[in-house]
RNA sequence: GGCCCGGUAGCUCAGUCGGUAGAGCAACGGACUGAAAAUCCGUGUGUCGUCGGUUCAAUUCCGUCCUGGGCCA
């Protein structure tokens, strides 16, 4: 069975899993696009050393931040993960806060085998608009649904478009809908003010615990327009060195409030899931579900 | 005490040659299929500092007071 424990950042997903699975001899999945960096350390609040050691788990320290790393990765290495674990029965933990990672996952997404090239240059003088209206020519329903301003997804269906095997829209249309695994969701969240209140403690002790050292020793070795480094905490302070510790603190404990606010909106209108204030509440939940499980198979 | 410049949205400010006002940020809501801790979209009623005067009409002009800053004494 894959429970998913997924919801805002600094809601209590990490320890409930850990808790979940040690109670249920679980493995669990990682499902942090910035967990998977061996690099990024005291910035993503990945579980403890200890957290990792004693329990089977996938998908954190995977890459290094000099590697490039997408969904695609992600979604091939996690089912794998997935089916291998389906197959022994051994209860499957999948935790994190990116919602599109879950997604991808658990639900048909399809991508190409090959990785779909942009061509930054040769759209480089073109508007948005202009952009927006090559797509709307050669895949109208991907324009339809892509905001001209967003550069980013309409150069990707276009890229997609302009290889002349399938079009964007018509490689979501032949996806199936219904999930591909059975799963159990829990949504972990907390009142704003609470939740709030929660990161920029956890700021506040990330800074203690040598964040701003970890990101200068990493920019000392490495580029800093690596992608790993725009991780939240990380950009703020390489873009903000001149600034003195407090705040930075308000700035990136903001920009991590904005992030929850995003996650909170996917969550709620991608999943079909319980949502959570209480952590024990959702452990007791999640026990449950596990019972009538095993229940069910012995029947 | 005198002179000068300000007081407009939660914040920083624009503006109205007199017809009751708008940007950025924030906030709130939303989208999401190879960067997702990313990218993008939508939502603006506020005694226009106070009280008075002029006017058909004042946030806008005039005066008064309050208030912040600067300069001079």
């Amino acid at each position: 069975m894959i429970y998913v424990i997924g919801g805002t950042t600094a809601s209590g997903k990490s320890s409930l899993a850990f808790k979940f699975a040690q109670k249920v001899n679980g493995v669990i999945i990682n499902a942090d696009a910035f967990a998977v960096y061996q690099e990024l350390k005291i910035g993503t609040a990945k579980p403890t050393e200890a957290e990792l050691k004693n329990t089977t788990n996938y998908m954190f320290n995977v890459r290094s931040i000099t590697e490039q790393f997408s969904i695609y990765e992600y979604q091939q290495e996690a089912r794998k993960v997935i089916d291998k674990y389906l197959k022994l029965q051994r209860p499957i933990i999948i935790v994190g806060g990116s919602g599109l990672y879950i997604r991808a996952v658990l639900y048909d997404y399809q991508f190409a085998k090959q990785k779909v090239k942009i061509d930054e240059t040769k759209y480089m003088e073109l508007s948005n608009l202009d952009l927006h209206t090559k797509l709307r020519e050669i895949d109208s329903e991907s324009a339809e649904k892509i905001h001209p301003n967003n550069r980013k997804r309409v150069l990707r269906a276009l890229a997609i478009a302009e290889l002349g095997n399938e079009t964007k829209s018509a490689q979501l249309k032949k996806q199936q809908k219904e999930p591909l695994y059975d799963y159990v969701l829990v949504i972990l969240d907390a009142e704003k003010q609470v939740l709030n209140k929660r990161i920029k403690e956890r700021v506040e002790r990330m800074f203690n615990a040598g964040l701003k050292q970890e990101v200068n020793n990493l920019i000392a070795h490495y580029p800093a327009n690596l992608q790993a480094l725009q991780a939240i905490g990380y950009k703020e302070i390489i873009e903000n060195s001149d600034k003195d510790d407090a705040f930075l603190i308000d700035l990136i404990a903001h920009k991590t409030s904005k992030y929850a606010k995003r996650q909170r909106t996917f969550f709620r209108h991608q999943f079909v899931g319980k949502f959570f204030y209480n952590k024990d509440d959702a452990f007791v939940y999640l026990l449950e579900k596990q019972k009538e499980k095993s229940n069910a198979k012995n029947e």
